[in-house]
DNA sequence: AAGACTTATACTCATATCCAGTATAATATA
DNA sequence: TATATTATACTGGATATGAGTATAAGTCTT
């Protein structure tokens, strides 16, 4: 790719330092995760193309510590919580000019605010990008209308007919096909199929992000570069993690409904939750307690404010929580 | 590429490749893990006290390729699987010298080969380096003897109540004290308690590994830098993987034993296993199959001879197993 | 004001899973 | 021949999990 694009597109967030002769240069981009209702946002900006990425400085304690002070600076999110992804330095991920780059990338939860509105940046949905992933209606029309008969082509062509039938199985598995069952954590291997299988624009090296057509808009917005694939890690990352791991309070205000809190979850699950099975759990494990007020902006019965006890987080941090989403 | 560079699985450890002027400099530091019989090991090299590490080179596809191409270059072990862990750059790791450096960590499977000879390479049992993690045979005295009565005096030094009461609370969580159990997962938390706690020779600021006491013997063989951190982080994800991936088999000669196996997942996971649960997970999931031997040298009766399936491993690797480890 | 509708909250039940214990078969060794 | 060791098979019980149903307490519509 271009590296004129390369440039422009972070002239808002700082350009991240040029590789030197020797050197390597280091960049840390970051999946920045809200949830706003019932829609899971993640920051973007440059048209909401690309997401926010900074250069690594060295005045930093840790790689967390910089991150942190970077994203808030830019900002101004409380980030709630950090944890690393992954680091990339495929050479052919972005062409030459990228080669000396090393690439960190982030997963960092907050609440959202409207702040932020500088630098062009804005929150989306992430279903915008993944709209094969949102199954909290059922499955999206679009995987049997439009990614099942690609998926299927793409199987025709492969060489033999054992490596047809291993691409058929592995589609019919991920995107649950023939009642296979949906699970929601494979995210990544979900859209690493479809570039395989040619269906995202990106897989077409050196094509700038296409003008939207309708096609197009089933296999959801592209990205600069490989960001969506690090968007896929995050959301698959974050999946995982919120069922053993009490970080969806991250996301919450201070006072929340259960439904709410439901929501949330099914939000970033991308599938329904057993309603009554659900509050069991939560408060079977005492992760919240009353505030003693009540939400009058139900539409019906009014329903108790909780908050989240952070006493509990300290050791069940490291211990587990559970929450009811069905693995496969 | 320089072959000179890549050699020396680093004789002298300490410098890295020294950074440029305006760039950084990356290295790869592998935790390579192999189990005879009932041992699980670590390969090691400068006198058993640091983990291989190399140079970032551009000359890979990728972070991944790269590291399995040095790695096999270097030491003639096949690799059956490689993860990528976690990316350090934390200023105060390492000194001075090490500011600008990124380091990045791999975990990797091999059979072990008594190949590696080379290079003052050796493997370890990860046990001298963490003799705490072993309750293959019951939790290790020593944790009663020598860890309980230091945690106690750390938690007492903390400022107010408050604070003694969450350290005790932490520490008899991490190590099961007062029957809370065992949970084998939390490797990393527990070697990061007891640094904190200073009952480890690396955290004491410049100290150069002190020679064996025995009271050091205690607190396992110490390791340069933060090498122990980043094993100690290898040690914990494997054990968090074999529960649902089926990668014990990277371990494992190709034809085995059913007790075979469970040896070796018992020596990851440094808990006895229930055996007739055990076989009954693994047959279950049609992981393995017949060969039709019988091996003859078990000392009772003779064992069936099993073989991995390999072609489940497609799927079920994204998919998952079952291994019947208790949680906590 | 009555009825429909929405949401909160509580309870029950069948099933799957998992843990643990026990019994028996086949071989080596004393 | 007796005993120890290992392989292999079977059985019961506690617990977790998934799904369904019922009732209460409000709002909204007509």
């Amino acid at each position: 790719m271009n590296p004129a694009d390369d440039i422009k597109l972070r002239a808002d967030m700082r350009s991240a330092a040029p590789p030197s002769a020797n050197g390597i240069a280091a960049e840390l981009i970051a999946v920045l995760v809200a949830v706003t209702g019932s829609a899971p946002r993640v920051l973007t900006i440059q048209d909401r193309r690309a997401l926010p990425s900074g250069p690594f400085e060295l005045a930093h304690r840790s790689l967390q510590s910089g991150l942190r002070a970077w994203v808030e600076r830019q900002t101004r999110l409380p980030l709630g919580y950090v944890e690393q992804l992954y680091t990339f330095a495929d050479r052919d991920r972005a062409g030459a000019a990228a080669q000396h780059v090393i690439s960190i990338s982030y997963l960092g939860l907050t609440r959202e605010q409207p702040a932020s509105g500088e630098y062009e940046a804005s929150w989306d949905s992430w279903y915008d990008y993944f709209p094969w992933e949102d199954h909290r209606l059922g499955a999206p029309p679009l995987i049997e209308e439009i990614l099942r008969p690609g998926l299927k082509a793409w199987a025709a062509a492969a060489a033999d007919r054992t490596a047809q039938r291993g691409r058929r199985q592995r589609a019919a598995f991920l995107f649950g096909f023939d009642d296979q069952g949906w699970n929601e954590e494979l995210v990544l291997q979900r859209y690493e199929l479809l570039y395989e299988a040619g269906l995202i624009p990106e897989a077409i090296r050196g094509s700038s992000p296409a003008p939207a057509s309708d096609k197009a808009a089933a296999t959801g917005k592209p990205m600069i570069l490989d960001h969506r694939r690090i968007l896929a890690t995050g959301i698959a990352r974050l999946r995982a993690k919120i069922k053993y791991h009490p970080v969806v309070f991250e996301l919450m205000p201070d006072k929340f409904t259960l439904l709410q809190l439901q929501r949330c979850v099914e939000a970033l699950a991308g599938k329904p939750v057993h309603k009554p099975n659900f509050r069991r759990l939560i408060e079977q494990q005492e992760l919240v307690e009353e505030t003693g007020e009540l939400s009058q902006d139900t539409g019906g019965r009014p329903a108790k404010l909780f908050r989240f006890r952070r006493a509990v987080f300290a050791e069940r941090a490291i211990s587990g929580t559970k929450l009811p989403i069905t693995g496969a």
